[in-house]
DNA sequence: CGATCAATTGAGTGTGTTCAATGTCAGTGG
DNA sequence: CCACTGACATTGAACACACTCAATTGATCG
């Protein structure tokens, strides 16, 4: 069953780059990679101020980025699942903002930035694809910038909730009301610029509202409805 | 006066997407700028949800973009000066983001972005260039959601302040410690998550501190050590 | 079954918000 | 020249929410 993830990931199947290529052109984007690697739970990929600059692929399991506050305090900035590129934080040139750390075992394909970026002046699809991704990424920042400002605790867990539902529904054939968290608690309330304590408080209130129900690391999500409802 | 500006317009002379290219590959940039135009304070150079796709570089004046929150309150996610090119938040396939508004008088450039990107298969330095400015972007916006978590009004509003100082140090002749702030203090409280009260109490207790002085919109650094060490 | 560690709950505190009152300044008209 | 007005900034008091620290409960493993 690996031997199958390993071809897609040849063959940059499923690979949001490789969206709308020919298969002339994804052998191309194939050749470049660089390593595929499997990643053990707490592994990093790259670390703060990497000047290597690659982006990467989520092929399997899930990643999160993590930086230091000015105050020494660890921030989760994102979480990223298969199909996934993460890495775009490097580009600049100052190094990597973020440490990138596997959740689980992940199994995650690196494609160098500069080979990237030649191979975009010949295949032209290829760039514009980056250029999307890339302000994508810009856009869905803004958007979590936005959410911070002024947004209740419960706001804020609902409205990662809907989205992260919504991520899991586009991209998996599981259609539940379900979802499955494989990133710990303290990485959510870091993530959502929470204390564990309140990340637990709320989840308790949910709970009680009949909002969602939890066994462990998965919730099922009872209403969906007042869960976009407090997501304001 | 203004002529020496809209004729340097024309050759890109300071813009940063032209950094590193030859004088003729400045005037193929030249080529596809699509207009320039003053905007008054206020007037909107794109609104939010708008699908044509155009970055934009502030020649002289200032500009703000700013968002609605879920809840209906506007939020400002960015400033941007002279040398700044803004408008990434609209690449990705949703529309822009944002709305963009001049703060003052202000003389904006715009650049078509598929334009851009068939100039960028040709021209390898502007490719390079334009994915550096969008990757620092990405990571400066890391920055700004890192500098959100968990940080006091104080520490906000000295971390805002130093870095548009170090801004406007880089950009300009003007090398003392004193910054103009050409955009209101509503909009400052806006971008940096807070009430206009709060900030008002903030800058007072600078004041007081002897950290700052103040002539309306003129802001001295009286102390530009603690001003960093308050901005932790 | 007890030990260990994580997760939850509780009490008290601090910081920013809200709402209201006061102060400041520019512009207008008597 | 001075009083009046309206917009905006500042200050004050009360409140709400999340944080901190501590105690309790729960889960996992030997």
């Amino acid at each position: 069953m690996p031997l199958t993830i390993i071809d897609s990931a040849h063959n940059c199947r499923g690979c949001l780059l490789a969206e709308g290529l020919t298969n002339k052109q994804r052998q191309q984007l194939s050749m470049i990679i660089h390593a595929k690697r499997h990643y053990q739970r707490n592994e990093k990929i790259y670390h703060i101020a990497d000047k290597i600059k690659s982006v990467y692929l989520v092929q399997q399991g899930s990643i999160k980025t993590e930086a230091i506050t000015y105050d020494g305090r660890p921030v989760v900035t994102g979480f990223y699942f298969p199909g996934d590129l993460f890495g775009f934080d490097g580009i600049g040139d100052q190094g990597y903002l973020c440490d990138a750390v596997a959740i689980e075992n992940t199994l995650v394909c690196e494609i160098p930035f500069q080979k990237l970026t030649a191979l975009c002046t010949s295949v032209e699809g290829l760039q514009h694809q980056l250029f999307m991704l890339m302000g994508q990424r810009i856009g869905s920042h803004d958007h979590a910038l936005i959410m911070m400002h002024n947004m209740s605790a419960e706001s804020r867990l609902c409205r990662f909730l809907t989205i992260y539902h919504e991520r899991m529904k586009k991209h998996t054939e599981n259609q539940d009301a379900v979802v499955f968290l494989p990133m710990n608690k303290d990485d959510i309330a870091r993530y959502l610029g929470l204390c564990p304590e309140t990340l637990s408080r709320v989840l308790s209130r949910l709970v009680n509202k009949g909002v969602i129900r939890r066994h462990q690391r998965r919730l099922e999500l009872l209403d969906i409805d007042t869960l976009y409802e407090l997501a304001s």
